[in-house]
DNA sequence: TGTTAGCACTCATGCCCATCGAGTGCTAAG
DNA sequence: CTTAGCACTCGATGGGCATGAGTGCTAACA
């Protein structure tokens, strides 16, 4: 027995209508629809075949079957089609970098919730991986710490509280700043830290405190979980499957551990996109939920955004979302001064 | 009628039993309670007393009394006393910032987080607010955008994007940077803005430029949304208050928009430490909920952080694990560096 | 051989109703 | 003023029953 093209058209059917009602679904349902010319029985046969093969579960004998997370793989792998927004959602997504924005932190946070509140589910995202340094400065702050400020060619900024030896005037730190600068420019941190010998060598008398500086740099061009940004998780909450508070709360904590968000999201943010499904997550407390993600350009950097929510969701409809908000993001290059 | 001494014990009795159990209190447990030497029956009287006294609330006739806000208010005002922690407890604190710790806001993040597993409930903290300007520099990013960075006595630094006009090397850039941070340094944005017309005139050719400076440094010093953290909220789904998901939602989403939050916090930040309950906030979703808040000084700044949970809340408790975070905040600034 | 009508069966859901028990208010006696 | 006693209230619990959505199976049909 195999998945012949009547059996994937009954389970499309079956998998439509659950992400709809999040009820399980029965044979009358399906053969009642337009477009299905066979009567309930018939269903019941492919429904049973179906459940054998591993696409449909049923919660107890004489209820409906809901969908497996084989069914929904094979769902948006085979017929998935990327919703278009109806005009006002997308205008609605043009709007939103419209406000004046200071800082690329605000660009994201304004990004991740606007797409919680277009898609009901909770929106995260990353920030693009740190590119070629661009510059990195020293700012003092007291006698003994400098901030070290780096500015990347895709428009990231970092900042750690650095010491510094004793008896260094802003000057000297400017100096330093044009140094390193100088041999750190253009270049990503995998290609700086093989230069640390020979930077080190001219260096005389300050060898440890450049050693230190590298090291920071090279942690401060790492993705780190500062970099994530969760929308409004609370969102979530809405949704039927979490009525169950127990599971509700598995799935919160599991988006407050944001070390595990960076993990997921940075390892996505080099393909187009990509949808995980429940056990395909292998993580605690989202066995039933999936993460859509999409890539973004910005500044020439790549980052990833996405949407966390059940399986049962709408996922033609949020790529749509999460196209157009690629859309706006790339737009933002186009604008100088970020809004 | 009044609240004479054996009520307010009585009173006390049912808050104290409240809080640990969540469930509406019986005479019947008052009276078998140790200290208390009365029958169910004169319990009874005086309960009825107390509720006249708008005290407690009878969810339904026949049920037991549920302390109102008002008991609560009365609770904190007149015997609450900060318990003091388990030695463990306290170690626990004291660990949270021995982890290096580059920037400051890492130190947030780990405070508010430890708060919240400590209590069980929400942790809020927000940033001490700006003080008085050390150092302004502009960080050259592209050909017409700059990063401005400012440095405040307490340690705090923000940035954030300026449009240059075109032509200025880094070197201008520095040079400008020292200008106005000779002007600038030491003094409060409030003393700042005053200067303004002293600071253009001497600025000949590039007015515009240093006007839109001096706007973004106000806008860099006001207490912003960005500087208030958010411990893990789905602790609070724990509390069977929240076994009502749309209740849940509701407070979730409150804790979501982070300038109530900063209006709240920043505006307790001069007060050693807060009580706020249910209706006392004024915010919709927080009826049930208080807010318990303590501030701290770190650099010479003052911020506040807090917990947000039921009004059901073990004050004392809540009280002294705030207070051990405090010290421990406090104890930051004697040793360099951060940790 | 695939399709379908028919039928017995299952199981969650909602409803009614009786029971239970925690808790109250009131009264009368100490 | 206190308290024992008692009738009363009302939510919670649980059994019994009808309902209905849904199934699997069988037998007849094209």
């Amino acid at each position: 027995m195999s998945l012949d093209d009547r059996k994937f058209r009954i389970l499309q059917a079956i998998i439509d209508d659950y992400i709809l009602t999040a009820m399980p679904v029965g044979s009358r349902t399906i053969s009642k629809k337009g477009g299905m010319t066979l009567s309930s029985a018939t269903i019941r046969n492919e429904m049973s075949d179906l459940e054998e093969l591993g696409y449909l579960d049923q919660p107890h004998t004489s209820s409906g079957r809901v969908p497996s997370w084989k069914a929904y793989r094979l769902y948006v792998d085979r017929l998935l089609q990327v919703a278009s927004l109806p005009p006002e959602e997308s205008a609605r997504v043009k709007e939103i970098f419209k406000t004046r924005m200071d800082q690329m932190e605000d660009v994201f946070a304004a990004a991740a919730r606007a797409i919680s509140e277009l898609t009901d589910y909770a929106g995260v995202l990353i920030a693009p991986r740190a590119g070629r340094v661009q510059r990195v400065q020293l700012v003092p702050i007291t006698a003994n710490t400098a901030l070290m400020v780096t500015v990347t060619d895709n428009g990231i900024h970092k900042d750690s509280v650095v010491p510094i030896p004793g008896g260094l005037s802003p000057d000297h730190l400017y100096m330093i700043s044009n140094v390193l600068t100088e041999r750190a420019q253009g270049h990503t941190i995998a290609e700086i830290l093989p230069m640390a010998n020979e930077l080190l060598r001219d260096m005389g008398l300050h060898r440890a405190f450049f050693l230190s500086l590298l090291d920071r740099l090279a942690r401060q061009m790492e993705p780190d979980s500062a970099a994530v940004v969760v929308g409004s998780a609370s969102k979530l909450l809405a949704q039927p499957e979490f009525s169950d508070i127990e599971r509700a709360r598995g799935l919160l904590s599991a988006l407050e551990t944001k070390d595990q968000l960076a993990r997921l999201l940075s390892a996505r943010s080099q393909i187009e996109f990509s949808i995980t499904i429940g056990p395909e997550l292998m993580l605690d407390g989202m066995q039933n939920s999936s993460l859509v993600t999409m890539s973004y350009s910005l500044g020439g950097g790549a980052g990833a955004m996405g949407v966390i929510g059940p399986s049962r969701m709408q996922y033609g409809r949020v790529l749509g979302i999460l196209s157009a908000m690629r859309q706006a993001l790339n737009e933002i290059d186009e604008k100088p001064g970020k809004g």
